[in-house]
DNA sequence: GGTGTTGTTAACAAGTCGTTCACACCTACT
DNA sequence: AGTAGGTGTGAACGACTTGTTAACAACACC
């Protein structure tokens, strides 16, 4: 069932895991409580809210309700039933409305839909269908935004995903869009060691060649433009043969107790460079 | 809590004005030739576009045919057909998925709705209820985000969307409906960087085919049209290798030559560059 | 049917950024 | 300590992105 191992970039900080839908409130409108009861069991175990109904409450009753989705029968509403669905459907646009009835006629459906319904269902019904297809109505007011944009503050950077950017005090790092992904994913876990497989196939997208230096050499472009602006930070620790650590640090003074892990001073490269 | 805004945004897609789905562009893959006839008798007098296909396209067709919905029999996905939903649900998620089968179960149906089909329908099937079904999901798309309503003031400009024009000192920029959309929606997030993609999504109101200059070229016509107007400010702020930012700014022309591109670093040596 | 407007696509020019290479330096291990 | 391989660093080339223009197609209006 592997059909995509795209680890994907996104949803790194907080979101629990499951993708489906978080927690719904819906009410069931109908007179045979049978199939409510049934609903329910289904419903309650994935962490929904159902309300069950014999008739249509008024509007603000409904709307202080802030159901996310109405099953009902038109059958109770009369025969005005369509209107009081395009009554519904005018004054709470982001319910959903799904229709279940007794077999019915095509114009009766088409009718029912035209007037606002999102689905129109014909019993007996599967309640684990029924369940599906609001879930499937729902989805489709969700996809606009996936990402959490969240701000990500450390040190003294904060990152933000909103502008594809980094700020150091106020002040853009101007991180080119690769520099700030590969800094995003590394302050996306922070005190966690990312192997150089892992940040390549996140950041790139597709499994790294071997020898190939391109971490490294971003590694090193975001440390140059970090330490312009903060270099009283050390935020990116290089953990030999494995891959490297985000974690805002401020450089502790030369202990010989700390172990080998602490890079100590990698200034003195600099000073052997002139000769070239 | 979904019922705080009672007024929708007509999302930008097309519709004119009558509250019906203006024109859809459809699809039908299916073997049966017959069905796709008498559905398009029916779709070409509400002015839908439909495409006859006896397969599933790639990806990348699929795209540039800029569907709004797919009627699709999964029998012709062969035994990977639930995975094959679950990947065009994945790459065109604007697009409405409707499947239309023989009779089938309760498990098919909630598998095929889980992977991301918008509706399941069972054939023999009315034209009429399969076109309201679509129109209904059709109808659930817009209230991603709607964009403000009220006038914004940017700078020079105020961005009126109740006319669907931008201003400067009272004089209309005479901006077409694409070049106002896109400025609304720019001058809706300031600040924020959108990608070329998600403009493309929420302007245009389909997934960017891959080469697509639309957006570039839209942008050049805004910048050159506010120019005219407002050359004292810059607004639209291009962010090499992911989109475009609105914020109103005045250049810094006094500046010599000191901050502009890259502060301070040698980095600006490169070869020829300097003498230019 | 003609005309003007609007949106799309293609092509070229100008820049920017990413990859690669070479070499210096460092770590871990024998 | 010596060595092999991993990592830091700088620069150059090439691929890709973006700006810009123009021709073309689609559409509404007259």
């Amino acid at each position: 069932m592997s059909i995509t191992e795209t680890h994907r970039v996104e949803h790194l900080d907080a979101g629990p895991s499951f993708a489906s839908t978080p927690a719904l409130r819906i009410a069931v409108v109908d007179r045979d409580t049978g199939f409510g009861t049934v609903l329910r069991r289904r419903a309650e175990s994935l962490g929904w809210q159902q309300r069950d109904l014999t008739q249509v409450p008024a509007i603000d009753a409904l709307v202080s309700m802030r159901l996310h989705a109405l099953v009902i029968d038109p059958t109770l509403l009369g025969p005005q039933w369509a209107e009081t669905i395009e009554y519904l459907r005018g004054n709470l646009p982001e319910m959903a409305i799904v229709v279940t009835t007794a077999p019915s006629s095509v114009g009766q459906r088409v009718r029912g839909i035209r007037a606002g319904a999102d689905d129109w269902i014909t019993k007996p019904c599967h309640p684990e269908e029924l369940i599906a297809r609001i879930e499937s109505i729902m989805r489709r007011r969700k996809p606009a935004q996936g990402l959490t944009r969240e701000p990500i503050l450390a040190g003294d950077l904060s990152i933000r995903a909103d502008q594809f950017q980094a700020f150091c005090e106020g002040r853009s790092l101007d991180l080119t869009r690769r520099e700030f992904e590969l800094l995003h994913l590394l302050a996306d876990n922070p005190g966690n060691v990312l192997e150089r497989e892992e940040i390549y196939q996140r950041v790139w997208g597709f499994q790294m060649a071997h020898g190939d230096r391109s971490v490294d050499v971003f590694i090193r472009k975001l440390r140059q433009k970090i330490a312009l602006f903060s270099p009283d930070w050390d935020y990116i620790h290089t953990h030999f043969g494995v891959g490297y650590r985000f974690s805002p640090e401020l450089p502790v003074a030369e202990k010989p107790a700390s172990i080998k892990t602490a890079p100590a001073k990698r200034k003195t490269a600099k000073a052997g460079k002139a000769a070239a």
